[in-house]
DNA sequence: TTAGATGCAAACGGTTTGCAGGGAA
DNA sequence: TTCCCTGCAAACCGTTTGCATCTAA
């Protein structure tokens, strides 16, 4: 079991790996250890708390350097990042095998996950419709638990 | 013609007053102008260009009183927020008639809007599925033009 | 050796807040 | 007259930037 997800975390680097190579960044530890902790916790994150979780675990390095890794992880497809209607960015892992989009609890940020297929149908339309590809999308509901009757 | 949009502004302007008086909101002229100012025109806006139209039109009123109303607008209905994948917040006028989705051009940020009645399909699944209630949601599609062929 | 990366702190920009003065009720 | 609202400016806070230092290549 733990052979599995350390394979996949190999794979995760080198597609990072890759990506750096492929356009001439220099392959520094901190880039690594960012991604390692990325891919070591789930759900969603912000730049904040990956700060503080890396502090956390005894290896700091300064918001720029997570701004500027994040923004090569997010070009080279490895982390996804999300708008849940705040002013600060979210942002999770890419999860290669399952497409997602999310539900947002209003009062409590919390964040659920799942996956319609006709949101592909719906994508169709537009670019039909407008003539258009698509790059990305963000689809998102917010409410609340329903009442226990 | 001109009248069919007088009479519409004055429903407008009508569900704004109930909306205040229910809740013990003052009716001040800047929380009038500034509903004036945002049905006058069509399209999305943020703040900022908010703010300068109102100064152009001679109706100076500052940042802090628009948030608020905005904020009154919001809570009523009348405005709805969105947050395009950037960190600044934009705004419409409610459209009552046209429910309404978004496609964003990625290099001008141009604004298309859709209707897609799949949507309520997986509104209902998302619901079912977590036994949730949806107050709202966004679904915005984001890409560029196809190429001539 | 050197161009690109890091760390730090200051700058930035949209939004929020505190407070004195003003006006709706 | 009351106290909610407005205007102004400062504070706030996530993000970006400038620059000296460091280091991968």
């Amino acid at each position: 079991m733990k052979k599995i997800a350390e394979d996949s975390f190999d794979n995760i680097r080198k597609l990072f790996t890759d990506y750096l190579e492929r356009h001439g960044h220099r392959k520094t530890p901190e880039r690594f250890t960012i991604l390692k902790e990325i891919f070591a916790t789930d759900g969603h994150f912000d730049i904040e708390t990956l700060y503080i979780r890396m502090k956390n675990h005894k290896y700091r390095v300064s918001r720029a350097t997570l701004y500027n890794t994040i923004e090569l992880l997010l070009d080279c497809g490895l982390v996804t990042k999300h708008q849940f209607g705040t002013n600060y960015a979210q942002f999770e892992k890419t999860n290669m095998m399952i497409q997602h989009d999310h539900f947002i609890f209003n009062e409590t940020g919390e964040v659920l996950e799942f996956y319609d297929p006709r949101i592909e149908e719906i994508k169709a339309h537009v670019q039909d419709l407008f003539n258009v590809d698509t790059t990305h999308y963000s689809l998102t509901f917010y409410g609340n638990s329903r009442e226990q009757k």
